[in-house]
DNA sequence: AAGTGGTCCAACCGCCAATCC
DNA sequence: TGGATTGGCGGTTGGACCACT
């Protein structure tokens, strides 16, 4: 009955993952694709949990991934979906297709609720210097409270629709914002080592033929390049926090990386990365490249969709339709 | 230099719906 | 059909790191 269990509770390691097992889960996923986990830790001889090894490579490993610092039009995002979404991570993250649900987690729970609380504090500070004994937040009367709410409605609508429309920054000034001058990325440095190891792998795989899942597999290594650079570099800790399919001119290395990791097709092909993300942020990244093309944006209807299908609220509906009505007819 | 407290984040834990056998 | 298991998710933890005393 059942299915044998995936892994052995004994004998099972803990902890952070080294350079070699990350190497033996990507060279793994490279040769069969992600999925499948359960067959993962028996296949490599990873003394691993399915589950971690799938953590790992969904939180870490997976290409695409863009490290570092959170901009501000990913912060409003993230503040505005999180208002209308709740703490659903994963939903917020298919919004957000280059950070996983984890890091937008950590970044809400360790920055943005501070910074909330911060503001709000600061707000019903002014209200009490101000002489009012009201909270700012909660009004009594329902009037004040409706009043309140459409104010606030406005000004998250206001704020998403600036997040969901930013001034498309280009490469060098997302980078500026990715990283303060002189920080090195954790993650940069940790993968420095698998780098290193991977360096040599992985000219010997650019060599081989591309197996059936090429697509995913090749851009198994697009988050691992930077490293890459990093070990061969002495410094460049800026381009690691740099997305490479974003800003491959800042390449410096001694071959063609996009050619090497398959950066081009990466953000515009059926991609298994593509496809690992929820249809919803799959429909938007479709229609966000489809904007970059056309140079005009069009995500909103998008969120729309997915937030009635998903039976959101009805003030979440009531302030997408309004939102629909009003601003994109203002934006646009 | 050592101790302390705060911050950050990778990884783990537990729950649950979906899936498998 | 139903129990076992997987995969996905959100909450939480533990340790590394840093600033300050």
């Amino acid at each position: 009955m059942g299915r044998p269990p995936c892994c052995d509770k004994t004998g099972v390691k803990k902890g952070p993952w080294t350079p070699e097992e990350d190497i033996i889960l990507v060279s793994y996923i490279q040769q069969h694709g992600p999925g499948n986990w359960r067959a993962v830790p028996t296949n490599t001889g990873l003394l691993r949990c399915s589950k971690s090894c799938r953590l790992r490579w969904t939180n870490y490993l997976r290409p695409g991934i863009k490290r570092g610092n959170f901009t501000e039009q990913e912060e409003k995002m993230i503040i505005h979906l999180q208002a209308l979404l709740g703490n659903r991570w994963a939903a917020i993250a298919s919004y957000l297709p280059q950070r996983t649900d984890n890091d937008i987690k950590n970044y809400w729970n360790t920055h943005l609720k501070k910074k909330l609380k911060k503001l709000e504090e600061g707000h019903q500070g002014n209200f009490r210097e101000g002489g009012h004994n009201q909270s700012a937040s909660y009004p009594t009367s329902r009037g004040q409270w409706e009043r309140r709410l459409q104010t606030d409605i406005h000004m998250a609508k206001q704020a998403l629709v600036d997040a969901l429309h930013p001034e498309q920054p280009n490469c060098l000034s997302q980078l500026k914002s990715y990283t303060k001058p002189g920080q090195t990325s954790a993650y940069a440095s940790s993968t420095e080592n698998i780098a290193k190891l991977l360096k040599g792998w992985m000219r010997d795989s650019s060599s081989k033929p591309a197996c059936a899942n090429s697509d995913a597999t090749q851009f198994s290594f697009s988050n691992m390049a930077p490293g890459t650079e990093s070990a061969s570099s002495s410094e460049g800790t800026e381009q690691n926090q740099v997305n490479n399919s974003d800003c491959m001119e800042l390449s410096e290395g001694g071959f063609d990386e996009s050619v090497l990791f398959g950066f081009d097709s990466f953000e515009s092909s059926n991609s298994d990365f593509s496809q690992s993300v929820s249809p919803e942020a799959s429909l938007f990244q479709d229609h966000e490249s489809k904007s970059d093309q056309h140079n005009e944006q069009v995500p909103l209807s998008l969120l729309e969709k997915w937030l009635f299908d998903e039976g959101a609220t009805t003030q979440g509906k009531d302030f997408l339709r309004d939102l629909t009505l009003d601003d994109n007819a203002n934006f646009f």
